[in-house]
DNA sequence: GTCATTTCTTGATGTACATCAAGGCACAGG
DNA sequence: CCTGTGCCTTGATGTACATCAAGAAATGAC
């Protein structure tokens, strides 16, 4: 486990690397994302202070996320390996499946209204941190489709 | 652990309910979803023979997730908290996060087309089993859309 | 401070999928 | 055997959001 600074914009892994490595945040705020057939870029996590980031395909398998840094932090890299081994936090492995049960839930029943008014309830620091581009691939709807959400939000 | 045998239709819990059961299915099929607001389904995860089902909220939280019986099953019954006790499955929660992983990076970059062909590759033992509305709630469309999607791949 | 780049907004148009409605099938129960 | 109920399909119409395009505002580089 070494403690490593990166830039804005460093990218920490790529989608199709054979790469186990865990990233732990100690300061600044890192995001993983996918980048579809069609060029598109939709943003699986946001990884601030404290967070886990780290794909959660088998160790031998390409990854599927990219990885880098939204803000210049530093980070302990650590590997999937020696997290399994030193046992790892129960805790957060739930929490982190109930957020993803969350997520799903919101992504199949809720509108671009709905799943934004969710994340500033939710994450209200983030939204202060990161373009509202990234935002809109975070919930899954393009920066246009948010501009006008957040108008109609303000209208009232 | 508890062993129960319930029918096609038995609901084993309720959205709204504080409980921390755990469902692990020996033979029969389970499936866990929402209602949303508007009283619409959405199905979350179907649980085949060996599947672990339950909501991953905290134990002294409210539900979000009903669960009930797509067919006569045999149910192996436990509690979160003696799930983790007795030291989880570490493969199986990682394995659980891979899926989810996967189900959010599909829901946020393909259409109904490609959720339907993700489907039939990684679950054709299912689709035999449940009835397509069923699978269309998974996929997040409408049954009507699935029933063209399929229309459509049947043509070629 | 100036220029270039990125981000955000606004409008016009397009489209994938939802919704609504109705008909045909299958099959479960009496 | 008949009948109801649930499932699937097909067509017509509606709509939320995407896409495309352009300009304004903010941010960063030198």
């Amino acid at each position: 486990m070494k403690k490593i600074a990166v830039k804005k914009g460093d990218i920490l892994q790529r989608k199709g690397e054979i790469n186990s490595k865990a990233y732990i945040v100690e300061s600044g705020l890192l995001r993983s994302y996918t980048i579809d057939d069609k060029g598109k870029e939709h943003i699986y996590m946001f990884g601030p202070e404290n967070w886990l980031v780290a794909d959660t395909s088998e160790p031998q398998i390409p990854c599927q996320l990219f990885i880098d840094a939204i803000e210049d932090s530093v980070i302990n890299v650590t590997t999937k390996e020696e997290l399994l081994q030193n046992g790892p936090d129960l805790k957060v492995l739930l929490r982190r499946l109930n957020t993803m049960q969350n997520r799903i839930v919101m992504l199949m029943s809720s509108n671009a209204r709905e799943r934004y008014e969710h994340f500033i309830e939710t994450y209200p620091k983030i939204i202060q941190r990161v373009p509202l581009k990234m935002i809109a691939s975070y919930l899954g709807i393009t920066p246009e489709a948010l501009s006008r959400v957040r108008n109609e939000l303000s209208q009232k």
